[in-house]
RNA sequence: GCGGUAUUGGUGAAGUUUGGUUAACACACCGGAUUGUGGUUCCGGCACGCAUGGGUUCGAGUCCCAUAUACCGCCCCA
């Protein structure tokens, strides 16, 4: 085999993307009733999009971004994530501007790319469907934004569903928390692991979400988030507490979660689900929250933002796990058969009337003998086959057969190229 | 970026421990079983040769090295 798909990278063949289709447009359909409105940025920004708005300690911006100079020597990213180019053309196309209704509100889906070795639903190019509502503070939107989440989850059919909340508070809460935290942990330095020791003072929050052991007994003792909040920190992670009661939707708490990307504050919040596709115990599926200041992070107006993204890889082993039925009707209708030289140049034309009448139909292309196409016929599940050979040809009619039944009806060519929907349903009341 | 395992036809794969004629078996597919009809059965066909490139050897799918890719773990995360 002489070339290979580059690592990381999968094809969805036939048979696979049936099963995305059903995925894509269950989201947009949802989507749809609340309003949110597709967007589609490109694939590639210029790096700093990414690097201002996620983080420079991230690892998304230090290992795992997709980058590369193009021929005019720009500073080129592949997408890692779907918001920082959804904020960029936010600010670039000036959609804060008084002429768009408030929140304004986005959906999109596609292929992010980030450089890291590839494991199960974990690929270099992935496929993420993320939401994004600028324009508003109330913790409302933040409560619609993670209601949608839910409910798309349940339309796929997802059970299981645990919704996990936290808040990292706003710039001063954060700030204060974050001292606390170096505080606790500083005195135990030396026992924390390697990792831990790197993070504490780039990033202590990222502490609280390490598997290792010696820091999880850490972890569990350290002062929480919610001790630290400013009063109006306090006061929306309430009311998006309260906004969930109202709508029945189950959470817990989670004082210890925390974000790869920089950019949150506010609620942040994770819908895990249980799955052995997806490893031991709740994994997550989708995350998301708020993130008030990126807008002006890219140049933008103090316009406040709030959204969620989720893996389409993850989803769909979780799906095919969860044995979610993923039909879609590609049912083949009518099977032309074609009997001998003459009757064959003829049927194409009669496909392609049967086509324009809306059904699917199809013949053979490799000379195949009747047996042949009858059993192709078959094979393919057709509901009807059309057969023409000479004696046909001389009549002006064509044999419809029910393959399900294995009635037989002659009908005239006429009928079958004008009214072939009609040619049917006489037949066969259907 | 680090570590482990793997890589034989369209598919599932045997064979690699003990290197030595024609790469087992099954499924799928194609063709045939008296002229234009689907299932079953029967018969026949189906690996430019064992990921790629080197090496060891009289001789390698079987041993060694490198590279690529896949899977798993770490890191991180969707």
């Amino acid at each position: 085999m002489r070339y290979q798909k580059p690592k990381g990278t999968a094809d969805i063949l036939p048979g696979a993307s049936e099963k995305w289709q059903f995925v894509e447009t269950t989201a947009r359909e949802l989507f749809k009733t609340y309003q949110y409105k597709e967007i589609r940025t490109p694939m590639f920004e210029n790096f700093e999009v990414f690097s201002r708005t996620s983080g420079d300690t991230s690892d998304i911006v230090t290992k795992e971004m997709y980058d590369f100079k193009d021929k005019g020597d720009r500073h080129i990213a592949l997408r890692p994530e779907g918001t920082a180019g959804v904020v960029r053309a936010f600010v670039e196309n000036k959609l804060f501007g008084p002429e768009f209704n408030k929140p304004y509100k986005v959906y999109y889906m596609g292929p992010m790319f980030r450089y890291e070795r590839p494991q199960s639903g974990r690929q270099r190019e992935f496929h993420q469907v993320g939401v994004e509502a600028f324009g508003s503070d109330s913790p409302v939107l933040d409560v619609e934004v993670i209601a949608m989440a839910i409910a798309f989850f349940k339309k796929l059919g997802v059970s299981d569903l645990k919704l996990s909340l936290n808040t990292l508070g706003d710039k001063e809460s954060r700030d204060a928390y974050r001292k606390a935290l170096i505080d606790y942990l500083e005195p135990h330095f030396d026992e924390l692991s390697e990792d831990s020791q790197v993070r504490l003072h780039k990033n202590p929050l990222r502490v609280l979400d390490s598997k290792d052991e010696k820091d999880q007994k850490f972890v569990a003792d350290a002062p929480a988030i919610l001790d630290y909040l400013t009063d109006e920190a306090k006061a929306h992670f309430e009311a998006v507490k309260m906004q969930l009661d109202q709508l029945n939707i189950d959470y817990v708490v989670d004082s210890t979660m925390v974000r790869g990307l920089d950019y949150y504050n506010h609620t942040i919040f994770e819908v895990m689900t249980q799955s052995k596709s997806l490893g031991h115990g709740y994994t997550t599926i989708c995350a998301g929250g708020r993130y008030n200041g990126l807008v002006e992070e890219l140049g933008g107006p103090e316009v406040s933002g709030v959204g969620f993204g989720l893996g389409l890889e993850r989803l769909l082993l979780l799906l095919e796990d969860q044995e979610v039925a993923m039909m879609s009707d590609d049912a083949l209708d009518v099977y032309v058969v074609g009997i001998g030289d003459a009757a064959n140049q003829m049927t194409l034309p009669i496909v392609q009337a049967i086509r324009e009448a809306g059904f699917s139909s199809d013949r053979d292309y490799l000379d195949r003998k009747p047996k042949g196409q009858f059993k192709t016929a078959d094979r393919l599940n057709a509901k009807y086959t059309l057969t023409i050979g000479e004696s046909e040809l001389e009549s002006q009619t064509a044999n419809l057969k029910s393959m399900a039944t294995g009635e037989e009806v002659s009908v005239s060519l006429t009928d079958v190229k004008q009214h072939f929907k009609e040619t049917l349903e006489q037949n066969f009341n259907k």
